[in-house]
RNA sequence: GGAUGGAUUCCCGAGUGGCCAAAGGGGACAGACUGUAAAUCUGCUGCAAAUUGCUUCGGUGGUUCGAAUCCACCUCCAUCCA
């Protein structure tokens, strides 16, 4: 076993059921959950983020839920930095920490440490940039950058001009281009002993299981939900009511759309981020997949978590004597 | 029974003699991503192969060098008249 921390990931598209699968997994290991969620951190966005119950936790901690208020900002950085310190926490008690959750770029951040240098968001810069990409067009401000970092004009593409005024951003803040300081953090190690799974489905399976899902939010309360947080004041602008959900039915009861158009366009976007996820996941390195299809329907759960077990000893992320220990307590209870 | 309008590639929908495998949109599929990531952006979508060939525009038959586009008949749909 390395000297490395141990750390679990379980990851997947939305709807595959990672949730109750970390709940059994942290039982059997003596783990500790971290959301890696964009939009459950939030409080009063309960529902259409799909959020875990304090009964559904069964008694694991939990963190990165709850900790924000919808008018607050969240990014990967903030994210980072609340996940290493939950880490820190974790081992302290000499747990295990599992990163369960599906957004595949702050797991990133975490599991191979990405240094974001530290520059202060310049709002001023990011505005006028963007307004510069209004008045003059998308290729002339793709053309400035092409000046600084010629290398990021190779990546990018002129019209996201999201990332290209972030290019723009570091390089006015850090001096550095940022396709460098990005090949650099590529090449990282990670610095934990981790085994990164991630928990998928048959596609037709999980867009049912997606529309199904956002039926029942909206039999739950999703509207109600989003009324009150339009009554605290919430608006599209920010960056938690650009959660999916959120948007459309903020859209709906400001009369853009009428409640069909909205469940329509909720239950389309959240296939296509479904799928964005899967092709994040394909692209990372050191991926041990989960396919539902490859485990025996009754009792899959359990199946899946044997499995997980196995490969946890296997990669020496835990140990034997680890897990029969915890598996002792867990009798105990 | 009569009149008129319509049937286009997965869907909607443009196309009214060659520049049409057929605009545009949607969906599906694929991809990018290192401080907004549930966001942002890109590609692709008849079949097979080198810039080529083959099969498509309700059906059948015709006109024409050439038809999704013109003609005839047929089928189905919509509206109106009986």
């Amino acid at each position: 076993m390395s000297d490395k921390k141990p750390l679990v990931i379980l990851t997947g598209p939305t709807a595959a059921g990672k949730t109750a699968l970390s709940i059994r997994l942290a039982k059997e290991i003596g783990g500790e959950i971290i959301s890696a969620d964009s939009m459950q951190v939030y409080k009063h966005m309960d529902i259409g983020s799909a959020k875990i119950t304090q009964e559904e936790m069964e008694g694991v901690e939990h963190y990165l839920i709850d900790v924000l208020e919808p008018s607050e900002d969240f990014h990967v950085v903030k994210f980072q930095t609340l996940a290493k310190e939950a880490m820190e926490r974790i081992y302290a008690k000499g747990k295990i920490p599992i990163i369960a959750g599906g957004t595949g770029f702050y797991i990133q951040s975490v599991l191979y440490d990405i240094d974001f240098t530290q520059t202060q968001e310049d709002m001023d810069l990011r505005l006028q940039l963007e307004h510069f990409a209004r008045t003059n067009g998308n290729e002339a401000l793709f053309e400035r950058l092409r000046e600084i970092d010629p290398k990021s004009c190779e990546i990018l593409h002129a019209n996201n001009i999201k990332r290209v005024i972030r290019a723009i951003e570091f390089y006015e803040k850090t001096g550095r281009r940022i396709s460098e300081h990005n090949e650099e953090q590529h090449e990282k190690a990670s610095p934990y002993s981790f085994v990164y799974f991630v928990l998928t489905q048959d596609r037709a399976k999980l867009y049912e299981k997606i529309d199904a899902r956002v039926d029942s939010m909206l039999e739950k309360g999703l509207v109600e939900e989003v009324r009150n947080l339009k009554s605290m004041g919430c608006t599209k602008e920010q960056v938690s009511m650009q959660g999916l959900g959120y948007k459309e039915i903020l859209a709906y009861l400001s009369g853009e759309y009428t409640l069909e158009e909205a469940v329509y366009y909720i239950k389309r976007d959240t296939r296509h981020f479904a799928k964005r996820q899967l092709t994040w996941f394909r692209r990372e390195k050191d991926v041990v997949w989960l396919s539902r299809e490859d485990f025996e329907q009754e009792g899959q759960d359990a199946l899946i978590l044997q499995h997980m077990l196995q490969t946890l000893t296997d990669k020496g992320v835990i140990s034997n004597g680890m897990r029969e220990a915890e598996t002792k307590t867990a009798r105990r209870w």
